[in-house]
DNA sequence: CGAAATCACTTGCACCGTTAACTGATCGCC
DNA sequence: GGCGATCAGTTAACGGTGCAAGTGATTTCG
């Protein structure tokens, strides 16, 4: 603990960086869906990660991986677009425990009436900014920190090929 | 809105992979700031903030904008703080409008005591995996996201340059 | 000089998320 | 086959955050 106890100047003005987008890239687009969908980024992850998969249908428990949330979060959520009627719940006949989540036509009629508005906000505030070296780097470096914090973890990318057929390699 | 409708794949798994960050690693920093301090990452900001300003005082309104904050979060937090005795408040002598937070030197043990194990998770997740040239990337994705969402608004930095005394040029 | 407007901050209320306890269903072991 | 253990998910209680209204101090303008 004692091996690099601070950070020298260029590592304080990136690390200070980092953080500021931390806290404000999330902030402006839950502030964007909000407005314009009353969708909050979480909502809106949830709705998306539905509308690709095969059937519009996945359990809860994967439902809650891709969104990175936790179970009762997620239950909350469903529960909610359940009563708005964007989704349907029911027991998986495969496995009694498994609860899988349907996304009705109106759900889906829902998610991609927010999606391009989303999209458009989403390449603005970063892909717009970034060079195509950049958007690389930036992938790299986000693949690179989240196996460190999570090293057997899937994260959502894999998730998406795994479960929802998304994506190639 | 109809200029660029959807993501190609490159970008998409860039932005899977940014997004996971954007909720993960806030998530590791405040796990491990809870577990080893009884802190969150925010409060950490605060104090962090305050430790590092001549005098060990800011103004709430100043304080505020450098941990990227509301008005209202931040006097919450501060009297949390106050209670256990870390930040005294007061007015300003200046302008009887602006409030004065000075940390103790119980807040300012606090902060040491915390800060050499933030930092080590600091470097074990973010610089340890990354090269310089990175981090360089890094900090310029950061800036150019940070000013793309609020074009003249100081970034902490910035603000840590001018209120705080800290960094160069 | 005094009243209205503005500014910095604080409080009250509603909502959201995490944690812990609970319900149902399946698996392991005898 | 039946009992305990484990797993998926829901529910309830607590703490924190954002928003709107309120307080106190200062500036502005007649």
């Amino acid at each position: 603990m004692e091996e690099a106890p601070w950070l020298d100047d260029d590592e304080t003005k990136t690390w200070l960086a980092l953080v500021s987008m931390l806290i404000r890239l999330p902030a402006a687009l839950d502030a964007q869906l909000q407005r314009d969908a009353g969708l909050s980024h979480f909502e809106y992850q949830v709705l998306a990660g539905l509308s690709m998969s095969p059937g519009r249908t996945l359990r809860m428990s994967t439902l809650a991986r891709f969104a990175d949330s936790s179970l009762p979060r997620l239950s909350q959520v469903v529960a909610r677009f359940e009563k708005r009627g964007w989704v349907r719940r029911g027991p998986d006949p495969d496995d009694g425990r498994y609860t899988l989540a349907t996304m009705t036509d109106e759900g889906f009629a829902k998610v991609a009436a927010a999606a391009p508005g989303h999209v458009s906000e989403v390449r603005r505030l970063v892909f717009d900014s970034l060079t195509k070296a950049q958007q690389r780097q930036l992938q790299s470096i986000g693949d690179r920190v989240i196996h460190t914090i999570d090293p057997d973890g899937a994260c959502p990318a894999t998730i998406a090929d795994a479960a929802l057929g998304v994506g190639d390699s």
